[in-house]
RNA sequence: GGGAGCAUAGCUCAGCUGGGAGAGCAUCUGCCUUACAAGCAGAGGGUCAUAGGUUCGAGCCCUAUUGUUCCCACCA
């Protein structure tokens, strides 16, 4: 329906409204259509706890490109919400806020924390969806989730249980990485390490025989409680002795062995290392190896237990302060070397994680890893851009059992039971709890612990589909098509939910990853609370409008590639917004039409043809590179199109048309000039929606949508060979505003204009109001030949122009910018000889590139010849 | 220690399968030409990090080097 549009841009107008008219609309949810195929995206849950931060806000702009574009491109589409639990980032949240209130865990028991975590969840959990609304996302919110929803935690249990009965759940005590202040274990991946500047030192352990001593060296001396051993290389001659004799560990006066093992090297520090299997990942290994005693010496707060009265409540690095405090009073420290490290830290809070031997869930990964690694090996799954996949590749090859188990409340709790009666210890794994332990008869207890939230997210492509029930959405919309993320993020999600997948649907969970960077600050630097630096999309939103940022964040952009985001960024996308809506407005202000028709060739004027060539172009390289995922080169397409061609060039010279006196041109202008609006508010929906569809549903005789219609693509009847005639006249139109600008002459001073030109066609009657109106012409000639010297000269490949400017003219001025001009043209003359006299070029270069070559050739000797009949008619002045 | 990315105009970045170097911003010059000054028209500005190589032809492919960022790894 055809209204006025106001007359500024501002987004807030009407951003909400549209949203909320899609939402009852029900656009954003598919209608299943087996003759369809289908498109869907699972969304990578954001945490409850989370607020919309640029990496959602790209995430999301990157995946409502890609639905909405096939959802108008013929797809039965389906893009499922959700959020993400977080057991361990919501539990440290919650318990803080309780801290703050002086109330802990063990204060409101399980059952209160939980009930307390729900609550906060609903308060909460709430927020980033809302947000996410704003972006202008088109989920399917009738079928968002929860990873702790019923449903998927039915999924979770389930596979726990399968797992389990194949054995490839373990419970088992080994060398975890432990978080001391959020109390849980973690798994490897959720490690960071960072280099931090520590000391190396040098420690004398003795002989217990008194025969010397060796030299160890640690960065860890607090760790020194738990050794149960110092290790040699097998190979190192220097200890080929004493492997075997037994050394007295210092303070605690323990007696422990000198043992040979392959993971000591030689060249490193001593060649001697002290073996602390309880606090070391490797010092387990040769702990394992040589049967050593594992002894835990530190408390879940990381400070030190009774067993060593001396340090007994110590924090451990109060411990090493004292420990080695007393190692130099004892005449046991060699010497401090300072050192720097990687140390291992969570990636949750920071803190330091301690290797710690705790009785844990593991999930043995070889299994599932093959067929994962193969999926992506023989392309089933493919990542854009490919070289994520050595990352991805590099991770499954070398992994190890992930430990699965958190000591946290807030997630889905270990579905095993153990038997109350020691003597019986029997476990059991169910998804109802068991009555009494099947073996003994007695009461069963529930495994504390809870799953890692990875698990959960690994399932998110099915479990959100009903899986494991059989329903019709996984029936029809798995597996899922592309899954968009950033790639700090391929290790914890996209591999595990790649071997859950294939491991327990059969099927890899999506075709294809498509990886995108991180959004910096305007220096480079990335967002973070710490640094404050992070740029709320909210606020940009409010000031500029949510497809303003939209298009901030998918343009200029390529896959994989971090992004720089900075006001200069934001206010070009704006301004693009802007640019677009005051060209509708003037397209609709000269609309005096019911309904937009694309009218027939016979009437259609070289401009018109020449436009909607031209939006063929743009359509099929929309196309083409949204299908490789070049959403930035698309999108970049579109605004060169819409700003320089659309606006630019065809308003301009439409506009002699639409106001002219014939009735039956001004229709066809009217109605090519509101197509082609059209059209190219489709092809950009799925980029800016909100304006789109603002405009749009302005435009005559449009009622639904532009979210429904068809996304055009290019079509071969609206390619016209009259286009290159269009081109011909817009070459002399810039090249006399050139010469104009250059020589100063005002615009308000119009001159004749006389074209003299092998192409009558190209410069026929219906484009000589076109250099009056866009070249300061006051009446154009196209004559044979053109006499008068006293005259401005601007020659182009295709017409020779000829402005009676005489008392403007500097002949100096003249000369020298036409023999400079000569001098470019001869140059390009000699390099296409040059290139056409090369043998290997004619004959291997390709048949067009020639050919294109010869045109060019042309194309500068016509030029030349014309600038040198320029010059020789200036000659004597 | 291994791997990867990046290096192109003053700044931020595009440049698809090799075929005459692009955009936005900034700068300079004119314009309130009734859709838009969040705009219009014009202009200047680049040894495509360095050195080799492949090719008829290299910003693009190969090798090495330098700088930079990131990822991974058990170096006590």
């Amino acid at each position: 329906m055809k209204k006025e549009l106001p007359k500024t841009y501002d987004p807030s107008d009407f951003e909400e409204r549209i949203y909320s008219a899609w939402c009852r609309g029900g656009y954003f949810t598919p209608k299943i259509d087996k003759s369809k195929p289908h498109y869907t995206i699972v969304i990578p849950p954001p945490n409850i706890t989370g607020q919309l931060h640029m990496g959602h806000a790209l995430d999301n702009t990157l995946q409502d490109i890609l639905i909405r574009y096939k959802r108008m491109s013929g797809y039965c589409t389906l893009w499922v919400p959700g959020t993400d639990h977080a057991s361990i980032a919501t539990e440290a949240k919650i318990v803080e806020q309780m801290r703050r209130e002086g109330v802990t865990k063990e204060d409101l028991g399980r059952d209160g924390f939980l009930e307390r975590a729900w609550d906060w969840k609903e308060k909460y959990g709430g927020r980033i969806v809302e947000q996410l609304k704003k972006m202008g996302s088109s989920c399917d919110w009738s079928r968002e989730r929860f990873t702790l929803d019923e449903g998927c935690s039915q999924a979770v249990q389930t596979v726990f249980m399968k797992l389990y009965d194949k054995g490839l759940i373990y419970r088992g005590e080994r060398i975890i990485n432990w978080c001391p202040k959020c109390l849980t274990s973690i798994s490897d991946a959720e490690v960071e390490y960072e280099d931090q500047a520590g000391h190396f030192w040098h420690i004398r352990y003795p002989f217990e025989d008194g025969s010397g001593y060796v030299e160890i060296a640690t960065t860890r001396p607090e760790t020194l409680l738990g050794d149960t051993a110092v290790a040699v290389n097998p190979g190192d001659e220097r200890y080929k002795d004493i492997v075997g004799k037994m050394l007295v560990l210092p303070l605690v006066g323990r007696k422990i062995p000198v043992i040979a093992d392959d993971y000591v090297e030689k060249d490193f520090g001593t060649g001697c290392v002290k073996i602390t299997p309880a606090h070391d990942p490797n010092d387990f290994e040769v702990g394992r190896r040589h049967d050593l005693p594992v002894l835990n010496v530190m408390t879940d707060d990381a400070k030190i237990t009774d067993e060593y009265p001396a340090y007994a409540g110590m924090d451990r690095f109060e411990a090493r302060k004292a420990i080695v405090r007393d190692l130099e009073a004892g005449g046991y420290l060699i010497k401090v070397e300072d050192y720097t490290h990687s140390v291992g830290t969570c990636y949750r809070c920071k803190t330091t994680v301690e290797p710690r031997v705790s009785l844990q869930w593991f999930v043995k990964m070889k299994p599932l890893a093959e067929p994962a690694i193969k999926a992506v090996r023989d392309g089933e799954i493919k990542f854009v851009p490919e070289r994520f996949e050595k990352n991805y590749f590099r991770w499954m090859e070398n992994i190890r059992d992930w430990c699965i188990s958190r000591q946290l409340w807030w997630g889905h709790r270990i579905p095993a039971y153990y038997c109350d009666n020691e003597q019986c210890g029997n476990t059991v794994v169910s998804l109802d709890a068991p009555e009494k332990c099947p073996l003994c008869g007695a009461h069963m207890t529930q495994d504390p612990d809870t799953l890692d939230t990875w698990f959960s997210s690994a399932l998110w492509p099915f479990s959100t589909l009903g899986w494991p029930e059989k329903t019709e959405d996984l029936d029809y919309f798995y597996p899922t098509s592309t899954l968009v993320t950033g790639y700090d993020i391929i290790t914890f999600w996209v591999s595990r939910m790649i071997f859950s997948g294939l491991e327990y649907t059969g099927k890899a969970p999506f075709d294809t990853v498509l990886i995108h960077g991180l959004v910096r600050d305007a220096q480079g630097r990335k967002m973070s609370k710490s640094l404050g630096n992070g740029i709320d999309p909210l606020e940009i939103i409010d000031k500029y409008g949510a497809d303003a940022l939209r298009f901030a964040l998918a343009t200029g952009n390529s896959p994989g590639n971090d992004m720089r985001f900075s006001d200069e960024k934001i206010e070009a996308a704006r301004n693009f917004a802007n640019k677009l809506w005051n060209a509708a407005r003037f397209v609709l202000m000269n609309l005096d039409i019911d309904k937009v028709e694309l009218p027939d060739d016979a009437s259609l004027a070289t401009e018109d043809k020449w436009i909607l060539t031209r939006f063929n172009a743009c359509a099929e390289n929309v196309n083409a590179n949204l299908e490789k995922y070049e959403i930035g080169i698309a999108l970049s397409t579109l605004y060169d199109f819409i700003w320089d061609e659309y606006c630019d060039w065809y308003i301009e010279l439409a506009k002699s048309s639409v106001s002219g006196e014939d009735k039956e041109r001004s229709r066809t202008a009217q109605n090519v000039l509101a197509w082609v609006l059209a059209e190219t508010l489709k092809l950009l929906h799925p980029f800016m929606p909100f304006i789109t569809e603002e405009i749009y549903s302005s435009l005559p005789g449009t009622d639904g949508t532009v979210m429904t219609e068809c996304y055009p693509v290019a079509d071969p009847a609206h390619s016209y060979a009259e286009a290159a005639d269009m081109e011909k006249v817009i070459d002399a139109v810039k090249a006399i505003r050139a010469r104009r600008a250059e020589m100063s002459v005002p615009p308000s001073r119009k001159a004749k204009v006389f074209i003299v030109t092998d192409d009558n066609k190209a410069f026929g009657e219906y484009c000589h109001p076109f250099f009056k109106k866009l070249a300061g012409a006051s009446e154009v000639s196209l004559v044979d030949s053109y006499g008068d010297d006293g005259a401005v000269r601007i020659i182009t490949d295709s017409a020779a122009v000829y402005i009676p400017l005489a008392d403007m003219v500097d002949f100096e001025a003249e000369r020298k910018r036409l023999e400079n001009e000569l001098r470019t043209a001869e140059g390009e003359i000699k390099r296409c000889e040059g290139k056409l006299s090369n043998q290997g070029f004619v004959a291997k270069a390709p048949a067009a590139v020639v050919d294109a070559e010869k045109e060019k050739l042309e194309k500068y000797k016509r030029q030349k010849a014309g600038i040198e009949e320029a010059l020789a008619a200036i000659r004597d002045k």
